[in-house]
DNA sequence: TTTAGCACTCTCACTCTCTGAGTGCTAAAC
DNA sequence: GTTTAGCACTCAGAGAGTGAGAGTGCTAAA
């Protein structure tokens, strides 16, 4: 189908009112706003035609004309302006992930909360779930006669540890020969391999004193079961109540609710080969629970298998430029931290890669 | 004060009515239901008294009466009978915690989740801020030429990691040499204390490679500056949305910001001395966001300097038995999985004891 | 092809009325 | 003195009717 340039200027306009506005938009308001020098009864013809081919809607008869999904498909495919991030916003990306570059897990969360604080949608983050999830590297660290540092780190990247307490007291080079067996044995099994064995033959090895190696063997059982199955976390989760088309609570419960608990998250908006940023309009989301929500989400491959999916969500009325050029930067910026670099305190001349939503049709 | 007996179960039945209907309550619903022989004009007659007392009110002529603040305060402190965990709510919270005993900054903010769940309201969990917060023990695991793991633990027993990468490659004798320095150097401090020397004498003993040593006092310098001011964790904030006073979104985004911002935590309640669950009351907070809220709370401390404050948010509408009752038995069970502990499956016969809220007046 | 004009439609805000729930008061009953 | 029945009164909420305003679609002229 190909839109006439006036067509395209005219849907353009009305998307972006009704994405400032929030309320229909009337023909009488675009003939003015729009800068084409052409009447408001011009437009209404237009308007009627834009209507017939399915890319605007009618609440009812004697309101203006909404945007379909359909018809922001089409604005953010080709009429979409490149949103151009200010000095500021650039700036409040680079300090905050710069602050944050802790724990790698947390700096995903963090990125999420950057991303809803600077686009007032909520954002998600979460690991890409692993096929199977081994654990790389184990250790435990003697802190003192009473305690224990279980630490492992798992072949996705991540990195977990448990504090033990060992009421009765532990010997230090009991500890070292434990660590040793387990970094022996526990690296690079899965969570269905035959344990008992291995942690009976860990028993007999070090000669197991109070139940040591139980409860280290159960830390590192419960990070291989659960790492497979990773939860999104959810940042700025409240900004969606600040939106006209949630000011119904129910509805918002619904949503919140769903990214929150992370039931279904394979459900969740993948992105299309080789786009960078994908974007998913209201009812093209599987999710039952994301219909009537868009979602502006981006893959992160950070190296050593810290692969995941970053996103944003709001209402189908969503500033998609502005969200997809955000949502760019912060990936982008993961990358480079993850490469051990700092980010530049003053925005390269560079914006990021232009979005490139999957193009059905 | 001292109410009659007859005004004191009209009183506790006209709350219990309200907190499972959310509706004013009329008089005869409470002649019917309250089982004294008694006629609705005589209730009539009490329900003015308690008004006149300030226990109720009335959101106008002809509606029903509704518990004040006040009203509350008086059912929490006298009238409230204590809630009987079930098995099943027993055996829920057993084995949620028991689930989840790996980090334990994480099992806190899932204790957070088993009471939100339970509970039908949002949870946080908040470590208390620490004065002063200093390395414990610091170490460096080394995995593989290009990654090192860095792991400390803070004196109120947190303990955290970080992955740090090496492009150039970087030497395991030099990494074990580094976490030498650094355990020797690091621990005790505290963030004011003068480390830029501290760094130089460390880079000079052991001959810095490309900005290691850098790198992890980044990190750990990091860590001191950011645990003194810690952030709370809230889990089921959209729990708020299903109860009928949160219906307008406006005034349960207020609530949700405040809490999961961690803005003002310092105005959070805290525990009157001694008593082990503290309940407060609407316009009782000393937040401004909590003022029409109420909060059940009670503070942990599980040894080792890991204390915190442990709470549940909801309307004043709140099931404060039910609420006092799970948080009771949460408390408990996190001091019991703390000590090393695993909990049984089964009830025990003892349930938590009383809660205990400070009784002004 | 564009535009002005006009009749038409439909929502929203407003008012009015009616209904039902619940109260407070009074006078009688216990 | 306490309790109860009876009754007039009050008020929120639902529903119907109305007018204004915004916006449309159509037609005929430019």
């Amino acid at each position: 189908m190909e839109l006439s340039e006036r067509k395209q200027k005219i849907l353009k306009a009305i998307i972006e009112s009704y994405i400032e506005t929030a309320e229909p938009v009337g023909s009488k308001a675009i003939s003015e706003k729009c800068g084409l020098g052409i009447s408001s009864a011009t437009i209404r013809n237009e308007m009627a035609e834009l209507t017939a081919l399915g890319l605007l809607e009618q609440p009812h008869t004697s309101a203006g004309r909404v945007p379909s999904p359909h018809g922001y498909r089409i604005y953010v495919n080709e009429l979409m302006d490149r949103h151009a991030l200010s000095m500021k916003e650039t700036r409040e990306i680079n300090n905050a992930l710069n602050a944050k570059v802790n724990q790698l897990d947390l700096l995903l969360s963090d990125a999420g909360q950057v991303l809803s604080e600077l686009t007032n949608y909520p954002a998600y983050a979460v690991a890409a779930p692993a096929a199977v999830s081994k654990i790389k590297r184990f250790d435990l660290i003697y802190v003192d006669v009473n305690t224990v540092i279980a630490v492992a780190m798992m072949d996705n990247s991540s990195v977990k540890n448990k504090l033990m307490s060992f009421p009765d007291g532990i010997d230090e080079a009991f500890v070292k020969k434990l660590a040793t067996v387990f970094n022996a044995n526990f690296t690079g099994i899965t969570a269905d391999e035959p344990t008992p064995e291995l942690i009976a033959s860990a028993e007999s090895v070090t000669g197991d004193e109070m139940g040591a190696v139980a409860a280290v063997a159960g830390f590192a059982l419960n990070l291989l079961r659960d790492s497979g199955t990773p939860r999104p976390s959810v940042s700025g989760a409240s900004q969606i109540l600040g939106h006209p088309e949630f000011k119904d609570a129910h509805k918002a419960q619904k949503l919140l609710s769903y990214l929150s608990e992370g039931k279904d998250i394979e459900k969740l908006p993948v992105p299309s080969d080789g786009a960078e940023i994908k974007i998913v309009i209201g009812p093209e989301n599987v999710a039952e629970e994301l219909r009537d929500s868009s979602v502006v989400m981006a893959s992160y491959d950070l190296g050593n298998n810290m692969k995941g999916l970053i996103g944003v969500v709001g209402p189908t009325r969503m500033d998609y430029a502005k969200v997809a050029a955000h949502l760019s930067y912060v990936v982008h910026g993961l990358r480079q931290l993850a490469e051990g670099g700092k980010l530049p305190l003053m925005p390269p001349d560079l914006l990021p890669a232009p979005s490139e939503p999957d193009g059905k049709e």
